[in-house]
DNA sequence: ATTTTATGCGCAATCGATTGCAAAAATAAA
DNA sequence: TTTATTTTTGCAATCGATTGCGCATAAAAT
């Protein structure tokens, strides 16, 4: 609560002897207002230290100026990336950035989603959780048409802007040079196959595969949460195989790491006796030894441009472009844990 | 802009021919409302999908439930790390957190705390920038008497809370280490002496120097962004020295890391040849190789106490409790870098 | 001098929820 | 049945900025 009571456009009006409405015009610069009254009011409220309340500016104008972010966590290299790609462009629009995090799961998902919506947030960014198999905290947002945008992981069941990346290519690209440099037996550790962008990794590492005459075998394809310790435990089932894959298609640095990690306890070299690769190039994966072999996942861009989308779908609110699914290129990092 | 007309408490009241007040009355379980009515409005509301407008309450009630954030980047783990832990807290408050970065610049912190300031956001938490060396855009919330707190980086000028690790303990027991492991030529890459944590790290270098009869060399005292250029400008000066360091303190892991990698290029040997602390423990700083030594702060339990203090604050606004200075212990991880 | 056209400004309603005060209704007491 | 008491509800103002409409006053045209 302010201790100084609040300078209202209405105290500047007594102050001046004219209306608020007069004030108010004046403020914004508005052309039925003389440039001699503009002048004036605008000096005095200089003088008085005159703060224009938002609240009630959006309470009329029934706009927040602000965005709603969800993502799975915050600390995570990827999504930091993305969010700073959103704050940096959301301010140059005069737009506020709240940010939630779902933790991965959809409970906290559907409150912070409902709580957004709740504070009249003019549109949501998210990149849905883990355990998302239901859409009805997102309906709250496309049937009431508020611009709702996601990216990278997304609700297949909802009509709306998309950022994504090229998960399929990126799966291919990744599968396809570890065959060119000579893996016969390829594994693949995979994310939750609920989510779009890990059943998009799989089509590219199964094509690719398929392509090439490599047969798909059942026991080298893992499904996991993709934590370290879930990675850990399925690269360690892989390589107590009688017959190990001598190529690992990890589904993200994470997982890759941990595999790593169990290769040097266990005297595996990396890449002669397994090729490795990962996904997302945390800040890590260039550093490790050996250096991990990724693709990079441009945050910083999807941010910026999910935040332009959105942006325009705000302020062309009824315009009738259809939704856009836009895919951003990946780039396969080769590194020594592959090469 | 919604496209179903809102459901407000007017439309409820018309519906059941009551008035607004009861109805507002209702919803919120005031005990002035009887049992039945509460039951029916409360049903009504359900019904027909009525979701507070939280922003006219918040005009109001003059509060927004909401946290602003400032910090340099997002997209640093510190940081991100700090912020997951507010967010985290907020959220069983039922608070939102508005997230802003400065980016290092004085001109941008300005700005985003005005914004914040006009946005009416119910306390502030911020790390300043680099370059933040006045207090005016500060003055705003303490001079208001709205909640403000510092964390890491603080401005001295201005009376407030704030939670900070022991930067001087800190850099006293990375000295220490050096010189127990037999280091005789110690060196600092200091960030910018504006800064209070660098200051104190500063001087708890020096005692630790002074404690052991260890020189002070003047040569061996390097000032820096920290960014990683400048980092390995700077390791590079000492390395090229008549007698260079055979222990250097990095103000932080990115410069550490790029002081690893110019011995790298350069066949220095770590730690034999040189030994390297850094600052931060980041995400990498374990699993590079050699792996890095360097200071943990607890960044989600900074986080989770800021937004813990903050809200008790916002919550007795009235109460005259002293300001707090909480200084949270840092942990020395010593890992290969300097074993 | 009179009519037309601009220009500058104010009134009052609006956005939706909250709350002090008073009135009405229901219940208890006399 | 009447009065006192308690419970329940409504009126109307408030939070602060915005805006459609209309009234003045001034300037231009006739």
């Amino acid at each position: 609560m302010r201790k100084h009571s609040e300078i209202t456009i209405h105290n500047l009006a007594k102050e001046l002897k004219i209306s608020a409405s007069t004030v108010s015009r004046a403020l914004k610069d508005n052309v039925r207002i003389s440039e001699k009254t503009r002048k004036i009011v605008q000096q005095k409220a200089i003088e008085m230290g005159y703060r224009p309340n938002i609240l009630a500016a959006n309470l009329r104008s029934k706009r927040t100026m602000t965005l709603g972010v969800v993502v799975p966590r915050i600390d995570r290299y990827f999504f930091a990336s993305v969010i700073s790609g959103i704050e940096d462009y959301a301010w140059t629009e005069g737009f506020n950035v709240i940010i939630s995090q779902s933790n991965d799961l959809l409970i906290k998902e559907a409150n912070c989603v409902t709580n957004l919506y709740n504070n009249r947030v003019d549109g949501l960014i998210i990149s849905i959780s883990m355990q998302t198999d239901e859409d009805k905290h997102l309906r709250l947002f496309s049937e009431n048409h508020i611009p709702l945008l996601f990216f990278d992981r997304y609700c297949s069941t909802i009509e709306s802007d998309r950022i994504l990346v090229d998960d399929f290519d990126a799966g291919y690209k990744i599968t396809r040079h570890l065959i060119d440099r000579g893996c016969k037996r390829i594994a693949y550790i995979a994310g939750p196959g609920m989510l779009n962008i890990y059943k998009n990794r799989k089509a590219g590492f199964l094509k690719a595969l398929e392509e090439s005459g490599v047969p798909v075998v059942e026991k080298y394809l893992e499904e996991t949460g993709l934590t370290k310790e879930e990675g850990r435990k399925a690269f360690s089932r892989l390589m107590t195989l009688s017959d190990p894959p001598d190529g690992v298609f990890c589904g993200n640095d994470t997982t890759a790491l941990s595999a790593l990690e169990y290769c040097q306890e266990h005297r595996v070299r990396v890449p002669e006796d397994v090729a490795l690769v990962g996904f997302s190039d945390e800040p890590y994966s260039a550093v490790v030894t050996p250096s991990l072999s990724t693709v990079k996942q441009p945050g910083y861009e999807i941010g910026y441009l999910a935040a332009q989308k959105i942006i325009h779908r705000i302020q062309n609110i009824n315009s009738d472009e259809p939704f856009e699914q836009i895919e951003l290129p990946t780039q396969l990092i080769i590194r020594n844990s592959s090469k």
